[in-house]
DNA sequence: TATCTTCTACGAAAATTTTCGTAATAAAAT
DNA sequence: ATTTTATTACGAAAATTTTCGTAGAAGATA
């Protein structure tokens, strides 16, 4: 069961959380190997940063022989409903309206999933006159 | 003529923006009547901000008697811009699709906003298809 | 004129986030 | 058995961001 993020992640810990929940369970090795694709970093970095989320209860763990394996305890989607929110509040005053319009605007998208937007929306339509 | 931003303002002189491009051009004092009604702030404390900004070609200025009259030098949509591409990398891995999902899913949207958004999806299919 | 108020400049403290060096430990390799 | 390698723990430095105290200047007021 994945629990509800309270506060927000650093962008650090928004990162590792990134490949946990792809991996799901990792190794501190393992996930400063990804972290390493994009960017130097070095191991006892990213090893103290999962520690501190381990202590803020971000991440759980288990000792597997002499290394510890960790696993995301905060949920994905709830992650980015809590973060989603506040973005849109300090950069589109509140409006999820302007920002949707921004990214279909400049983002790209493409014709296929716009077909799935337009799914969505007739659902949320289609609710919204009941 | 509006900037485009370089680099990610910080949380706290994005909210100094939303502020100036609400009210075009204002003074310290003004911006911090405005931070004040969210939460507390000193005075010198927003007076530091905006000199900081300043110095980063953030803001400009205009010296207008006694006191500085502060203007917003990057648009308001080119920072919003910047600031989405960032998040959504961040948040849903590049997916702006996977986020305006979530938006349309979660977050507040009135029947006549999703009217609009599917006039523009309908404008960027008959893109599409040319 | 003297005092009070309001503004700017500026440095530095405080708080937060990120990075890394060192030591201890245990397994693996020689 | 000794050495090498890989891991964790931990403290503290470094970097970034935010906050604020103090001083000086310029008007406004008594």
């Amino acid at each position: 069961m994945e629990n509800t993020p309270s506060i927000k992640p650093t962008e650090s810990e928004l990162e590792i959380l990134q490949i946990l929940w792809q991996l799901g369970k990792a190794t501190v090795r393992q996930v400063n190997d990804e972290l390493s694709k994009n960017r130097e970093v070095g191991y006892t970095t990213t090893l103290k940063l999962m520690q501190i989320m381990h202590d803020k209860h971000i991440l759980s763990r288990t000792e597997e022989g002499r290394y510890h394996l960790y696993q995301a305890e905060i949920g994905e989607e709830q992650t980015q409903q809590l973060l989603l929110g506040k973005f849109v509040d300090a950069t589109f005053r509140g409006s999820a309206m302007k920002m949707v319009m921004q990214a279909l605007g400049n983002q790209d998208v493409s014709f296929d999933e716009l077909e799935e937007i337009k799914k969505l929306i007739a659902e949320k339509e289609k609710n919204l006159s009941n």
